[in-house]
DNA sequence: TGTACATCAGTGAACGCGCGTTCACTGATGTAC
DNA sequence: TGTACATCAGTGAACGCGCGTTCACTGATGTAC
């Protein structure tokens, strides 16, 4: 899959292949295809929450700033790059199952995401139904940046700007966006 | 494609049948499927840029909400649904040719929208790197708000909430932080 | 320590199938004179 | 108006190939007694 194109365009063979066995061995692990795509999914998970732990861990010990969290974040990307270019590659033109466990996987990470932006102190004026249109913005926004952050080649951004840098200012939009909102009469 | 998979997973016979011609017919149209694939950006292209047109209309005639904006694009791309979701399935799932077209588009999509960004009074104080983050933050929340709005039932959506209204008030959140951006300094 | 058995990842051969691509062809439509 | 020719979308048969899946198998490792 490094190459360029989704799970869709990888056989079976072509994956027994790479990893050393004979077609057949395949069936010792998964039944079908699926079932790999639905393991990589709880895989990156995992990976994708310990870098969310890694991130919170900060801005508690340091209250870090927006940028560190982001470079820890972007760091921890580029070391994973295989497991997130899968994530990217798949969260939107995968198969429906796979498809619909990442988009459980993202909506997990929302709900979280929620619940540590309203401890703050920042986002207090926000209702609940606020907080969730934020928590997805956000959390949609990193997603769709990680096309470019598991870029090997990251310096071919317009404005010759880096992909953690965009993000960073992204993100900072946004929250400049939440601090300023005063509930849907701003409409 | 309209089932749930993107182009990688589709035959080219497949595509004939549908078309209702012999699969050597193909040949007759495109050299591959990758053409296709092209020829199928260059549309959803010319219709996206035909929304595009009809929101500016809208926005100069009546100094439209950005309510109604989104209404109307959303009911574009519902009467275009077809378009919208190969749009959506292969703007990262796609082959490598496809999805550098999706992606030059996007960017083109990017710098349109600088430059009606920046002939407004409200983000006159915005230099010219921040417009470009603000329009990729819009363009990018866009393309990311396909998948459900081209959802056939719309109402999946957690909190009830529509998906048109969900795009809605996250655009607002991002002019709203456009609006309250100070520049750099900021950070 | 030694023997008998269970487990299980990996083997290799075979199958039927749908795939992309080729080729010479047909037959309708448009154009030149 | 009539004839000759060019164009070109679609035909149908055929090809070799990689695919997913099956099966009985091997042989290493772990476990019970």
């Amino acid at each position: 899959m490094a190459d360029g194109c989704g799970m869709a365009a990888l056989s079976m063979r072509e994956v027994t292949k790479q990893a050393g066995i004979v077609p057949a061995g395949f069936y010792r692990h998964f039944p079908d295809m699926d079932s790999l795509g639905l393991a990589l999914v709880d895989q990156v998970g995992t990976t994708f929450r310990e870098a969310i732990r890694l991130v919170r861990r900060d801005q508690l010990e340091r209250r870090g700033a927006i940028s560190a969290s982001v470079q820890i974040f972007v760091d921890f990307v580029q070391a994973h790059r295989a497991l997130f270019l899968f994530l990217a590659r798949e969260q939107f033109g995968g198969s429906p199952v796979v498809r619909d466990a990442i988009s459980n996987m993202q909506q997990l990470f929302v709900v979280d995401l929620m619940h540590d932006l309203g401890e703050g102190n920042r986002l207090r004026h926000l209702r609940h139904a606020d907080l969730t249109v934020v928590a997805d913005l956000i959390v949609k926004t990193v997603f769709s940046a990680l096309p470019e952050l598991t870029n090997p080649s990251p310096n071919q951004l317009p404005d010759g700007r880096s992909a953690a840098r965009l993000l960073e200012d992204k993100l900072r939009f946004i929250l400049i966006g939440a601090k300023h909102w005063h509930g849907v009469a701003q409409a």
